[in-house]
DNA sequence: TTAATATTAATAGTATTACTATTATATTTA
DNA sequence: TAAATATAATAGTAATACTATTAATATTAA
C-alpha cells in the first residue's frame, strides 16, 4: 500500500481526550505502542511512558484514563485499520470467492510494512493485536465494556467477512464461529511459531499460516 | 465418569513445595481456583486467598513462588487431567476416526461434572482455563519458562492427537496448527457464547462448537 | 493587548499489590 | 525428649495504578 493520507476516526467513549487532537496525544500513542512492544503490557506503565515522552504520568491521564482503555483504543485502531484494507481490497474483486481469498490474506498474513500512517507503526500494533489483545476482553468487566460499544468494531469486522461466507453457501450454519475462528486462530499460530512452535506446524517462507486457514474455510464451504 | 481414585501428578518444576502433600496446599489449590473464577485473575491475590482459607499470605508462597506459578500449576494440572481422559477415552476404541471423534469431543466439549477429584472442581477449572490461561504464555518470560518445561503437558496433549491426524491423512501437512486451532478456537468460543455472542454462533443445546470443530477437521482431512 | 481559558508539568499523596524477611509457635519425626 | 519441620503472624519494601492540587505555559477571545 502506497503513503495516503486517510484518516481512521475513533469513536470518543474509547478516549478521555482525542489524542490525535495534539502532538502530546499523538506521542502517547506513538510512543506506547513501541513500549507494549518491547516491555509487555504488565511491565508497561504511563509513568515510563510519561518520562519516555518528555512528559508526566498525569498527563498522559487526561487522554486515556487507565492503562485498560489506552489497549482498547490501540485494538479499536487496528480494527478499523483492517476495516479499512477489507474494503479497499475487495472493492472492485468480481467474485465472492476473490473477495473472501483476499478478506483471509489480510486477517491472516503478518504485518510487514509500516507505511501508511505517520505516528502508528502498524507492524509493531499487529504484533501487539498478536499478544496483547485477548488481555482486553478476558476482564470482568467484558459485558459492560461490549455493551459501552468497545468493541464493536472487531464485530463489524467479523460481519464483514461472514457475510461473504453466507453469500457463497448461504445454507452454511456458523459463519461467525469460522471467521473468529480464522482471525484468532492465525494471532495464535503467529504467536506459536516464534514461542512455542510444537503447537504449529510454521517454516519460514511457506506462508504456512494463511494457506491453512484459506484451504479450511474454503473446504469447509465447499463440503455438502 | 465415575469416582475413581486415579492419581496426576504434577511436575516439581511447578510448584515449590507440592501442594498435595498437605491440607494447607489442598486448600491453596481449591480455594484460589474459586477465587480465580469468582474474582477474575487481575483480582485475586495471595493475601485474599491467606484470609479465605484461615491462613496467611506468606504461607502460600511455601507452595507457589507467584500467582502466576500458580495459575501455570493449574492449567498443568488441567492438562494433565485431559490427558488422563483422552487415553481412557481411545483406549479401545476401533477405528482412528473413532479415536480422533472421541478427542475433539474431550477437547471441545464444556465441562459440566466434578466428580473425578477430591478437592479439585473441574468445572470451575475449566473455566479458568477459557477465560485466564492465555495470560499464562503471553507474558515475556515464555521461552525461558516453556525451556524450564511448563507448558509440556499441554504440548504433548497437542502431539497426541495431531498423530491421529496424521495416522489418518498421512500426508496432511499442518497436524499441529489443526489441532492447536480446535482447542483454542473452542476456547475462544465458548468465551465468546456468554461475552460477545456477535462473534460466534451458539444456540443453547445445540452443541455446536463441538459440531463446528468436529465437521472442521474431518472436512479437511477427507479433502484432496 | 489583556484577560480568560485551556493545557500541560510538577509534586505529592493514596490504597493496594506482589512480594521478602524474621520470629514465634505448633506439629511431626527420630 | 530433642530436633526438625511447618505454619502463622507481623512487619516491611518497592512499585503500581491511580487521584488531587497547584503552578506554569500556551492559546483564544474580547
Amino acid at each position: 500500500m502506497e503513503k495516503l493520507q486517510l484518516h481512521i476516526t475513533i469513536s470518543p467513549e474509547l478516549y478521555t481526550k482525542d489524542p490525535e487532537s495534539s502532538v502530546l496525544g499523538q506521542k502517547i500513542v506513538s510512543k506506547s505502542i513501541e513500549m507494549i512492544n518491547d516491555l509487555g503490557f504488565e511491565d508497561f506503565t504511563f509513568k515510563k511512558l510519561g518520562l519516555e515522552i518528555g512528559s508526566n504520568e498525569s498527563s498522559v491521564y487526561r487522554y486515556f484514563e487507565s492503562k485498560h482503555a489506552l489497549l482498547v483504543y490501540l485494538i479499536d485502531w487496528y480494527w478499523s485499520w483492517v476495516e479499512y484494507r477489507l474494503v479497499f481490497a475487495t472493492l472492485n474483486v468480481p467474485s465472492v470467492e476473490a473477495q473472501l481469498t483476499q478478506a483471509i490474506s489480510i486477517l491472516t498474513t503478518e504485518v510487514t510494512e509500516d507505511n501508511s500512517f505517520s505516528y502508528i507503526n502498524e507492524v509493531l500494533l499487529n504484533r501487539i493485536i498478536i499478544t496483547e489483545s485477548s488481555k482486553a476482553y478476558h476482564t470482568k468487566a467484558i459485558d459492560s465494556e461490549n455493551q459501552k460499544g468497545y468493541y464493536k468494531t472487531y464485530k463489524r469486522v467479523v460481519q464483514r467477512v461472514s457475510d461473504f461466507v453466507s453469500e457463497i453457501n448461504p445454507s452454511y450454519e456458523f459463519p461467525h464461529m469460522l471467521i473468529s475462528t480464522v482471525i484468532e486462530g492465525a494471532h495464535h499460530q503467529r504467536y506459536f511459531s516464534k514461542h512455542l512452535p510444537a503447537l504449529t506446524d510454521f517454516e519460514e517462507g511457506k506462508n504456512n499460516i494463511v494457506r491453512f486457514y484459506t484451504d479450511l474455510v474454503f473446504n469447509t464451504l465447499s463440503q455438502k
